[in-house]
DNA sequence: CCAATACTCAAGTAGTAGTTTGAATATTGA
DNA sequence: TCAATATTCAAACTACTACTTGAGTATTGG
């Protein structure tokens, strides 16, 4: 008891953790998996990565742990073991945004500057949802709405928002997405704007509202 | 805007945070600087690492931004960058013990078997503290002490246990030390119950008292 | 200015990780 | 049973990581 190989091997279980979550492309995949449960190919879609690649980080992840995998026909369908690594990856990203050198530059590059969208709290949010004098919308894609959404929001994925019709100019528009680093509600917010439409964006998104213990309503419906 | 290699480099960004604590030496790192700022030379000898080895792990938590350098005299002395650093070692170790195949055998092993010592929970600690009904020990090394310790607790390094002397045999003791993989209150509970004592250890440790908002006390004093 | 102390750097080795390519396997629907 | 689809496996390459050894650098106290 307490000797040193076993104090190793301990703390090296313990890194097979940060491990699963230490390339870029796996941070990505856990990025994706917050959203809900998705199949190897949708996977290597989001991440832009062959199948195969994709398959070998994604058995990597679930034999540290941090995934689980359900077969539905034909297909393998992976998910996070559970919302405490949604946590940790939310926690990595903290610590990056706080410490790393450089990360505000990288987020812009690839953001683009936010600071014309007026980005909404979500304390504020909240309170206007109270007060209902705003229309929010979930420009995910309609799966991911399904799994979970801000109760009250609209479903109407960025690919489809030129079909949207049915909403006075004059309506105050909320948009939302995946996240902070997330770029769908700004290219709706910005494509609103171009129509004419008072629209902002949500300053995080849908896992970091439910996370913060915030109302969601699961399924189609309103 | 929105462009793969800008979310390549961003995500990349997110995952030297991971990369910072995913060998097993650098995990323990994290758990020592926890409990306060260290010298390499102290840090080499927490891990059982040769200094050149350890300052080289440092140097490159640094330069990913979990750790920061302070010069005095000729040491150089590193801290975490941030608590949240040790939120997110929290999130990791919780994760791992939650999800990952054989850690509590691995735990065991380094341990040893603990259901002889009757943890004692936080909550159950709060509410004897305010009884007033028992004696607290921090068994940690002096310094651990001096950076924060639990109200009233008395620093009793587990290396000076024996010359505990001004106790009743019939007072109650809780012993506690870095957290719940650490083995210095085990050991001090060993020792005491060997002595005639009855004593229990704190199901985990110090730096999850503090991130429980609990109250602490730093210094010398009680 | 010198010696001692504390830390970092550089080079080298062994082992591991990320990606690609092409073949192999498992399940479904006909 | 067979073809089609979805995923995994295996091999190979490149690049990186952990650790060791020995030399180099910076600060302190005399």
């Amino acid at each position: 008891m307490g000797d040193r190989a076993a104090k190793n091997a301990l703390f090296d279980a313990f890194a097979e953790v940060a491990k699963a979550l230490s390339s870029g492309r796996r941070a990505e995949i856990v990025d994706v998996l917050v959203q809900g449960e998705r199949s190897v190919e949708q996977i290597a879609a989001e991440i832009d990565q062959s199948v195969a690649n994709t398959s070998h980080h994604l058995r990597a992840m679930a034999r540290a742990g941090v995934l689980r995998t359900r077969r539905e026909g034909t297909r393998i369908v992976y998910r996070l073991a559970s919302d405490r690594i949604g946590d940790m990856w939310a926690a990595m990203r903290d610590v990056a945004a706080e410490h790393v050198a450089g990360i505000n530059e990288l987020a812009d590059a690839y953001v683009g500057d936010r600071s014309a969208l007026e980005p909404v709290s979500r304390r504020e949010l909240e309170a206007r949802l109270k007060a209902g004098d705003i229309v929010v919308l979930d420009v995910r894609p309609a799966v991911e709405y399904e799994a979970g959404h801000i109760p009250d929001a609209r479903s109407v994925p960025v690919s489809e928002l030129r079909r949207l019709r049915s909403l006075a100019k004059d309506t105050e528009i909320v948009a939302y997405c995946r996240g902070p680093y997330c770029v769908y509600a700004d290219e709706a917010v910005r494509q609103l704007r171009r129509r004419g439409f008072a629209a902002k964006r949500l300053e995080d998104g849908y896992p970091e509202w439910k996370r913060a213990g915030l109302p969601i309503t699961v399924g189609a419906g309103g």
